[in-house]
DNA sequence: GCGTAAACGTGCACGCAGTGCAATAATTCA
DNA sequence: TGAATTATTGCACTGCGTGCACGTTTACGC
């Protein structure tokens, strides 16, 4: 009988937290998001509807699977590490990779949500919002990695950081493109294979721009 | 005693769109966001709130200024046939910053708005929604002039399509930048210029990549 | 095991955003 | 001026989200 790491009180709440986000994004793709109500996911995930914000900020994050957690620093630089040595954009689309990782694997609710998003564009929005925050983290990563990579050498610090903001826009539309083409091809291609798209999508836009 | 164009009942109405717009931002950057609330800022414009609904969708769209019809076909098609001729690049800058003037230009309110996004992230999310749409609206615009370009021939039209939206996505990115630095630096520099800027941006980040 | 402290779940009352409906008032146009 | 159109408003109602207080469960040292 082997106690497993974390405690009881863990266990539970990774469970409920589950519950919770599962009966969101069922009950969102059976009856439309505005009839998807608190009540009725909260019944459906057996908690009241004030524990359910014991867990969540709004309905859309249980649906959009949106945790608190999402990037530590410690994650952030462990990510780095492992990519040491690696250009530019190929660092970026790493890091990109490594942080979508998780709530692409661990769930089997990915695609579904991505059902949910194109039926809902509201979301986006809220989508978009935690996007910018995690694009906000990386630049500030990157940032300092750039400053000294020798593509940027002689340069202006200013002119520098505005250029990370810039790739770090093409690369997220690079890494939004290649997971929409994966996920409508159906694929179940890995993801490596997808991240390696998403840096050809990178090379082929550049090389053509100029 | 000349009569104004438009009559009566659109001049009313356009003048309280205004009152309304006005006293959002304005209680909103005195009071903070959650404390300008619906009532007080329809008190502020003289509209009973059921009133305000028949303007905006909600409270945000008053705050960002966000109206229904945004761009409309015809406006794209005089926007594109403005710009014949000009290399991809230079046409989405010139695009994007076509689309954005309004609202830049006819408004002492966008910096103040600027200010209450910085202030107010939230606000993002719904902004990054109508600017998702504007991309959309500008993909479908550019995508069958690229189709045909030199850079992309003898290219398969899926792939120029992901392509387009890789760019399109670098194009925003150093828009954004460029109005972000065109905005703390207070400058009066013209549009112009600010979409000069954006486009080299575009080019110096690119050179950089390879 | 036992008792205490901390974390969690819950009910209740409340405020604010947003919508449908039906009555009223203002604008337009013939 | 009178009829048609359109805007404004009040009212009632739903749903989201929060603060608070209270009871229950889990953790932890002894």
């Amino acid at each position: 009988m082997q106690t497993s790491q974390p405690g009881l009180r863990e266990r539970k709440r990774a469970e409920t937290r589950d519950r919770l986000e599962t009966a969101a994004v069922t009950l969102v793709l059976k009856n439309g998001l505005e009839h998807a109500t608190l009540d009725a996911i909260c019944e459906a995930a057996d908690v009241s509807t004030r524990t359910f914000f014991n867990y969540f900020d709004s309905k859309e994050d249980a649906i959009l699977g949106l945790r608190d957690s999402a990037i530590t620093d410690e994650s952030m630089a462990a990510l780095l590490a492992d990519h040491e040595g690696a250009d530019p954009v190929e660092l970026t689309v790493r890091l990109m990779f490594g942080v979508l990782n998780p709530s692409i694997n661990s769930s089997t609710l990915f695609k579904s949500r991505m059902k949910i998003v194109k039926l809902h564009p509201q979301l986006l929005g809220r989508m978009a919002n935690q996007m910018q925050r995690m694009t906000e983290q990386l630049t500030n990563a990157i940032r300092p990695i750039l400053r000294s990579a020798p593509e940027f050498a002689n340069e202006d610090v200013a002119e520098t950081d505005l250029s990370v903001e810039v790739m770090l826009s093409l690369c997220s539309g690079a890494t939004r493109a290649a997971v929409k083409e994966w996920a409508t091809k159906g694929n179940q291609a890995p993801l490596a294979a997808v991240e390696q798209r998403a840096i050809e999508l990178v090379r082929n836009t550049v090389k053509r721009i100029k």
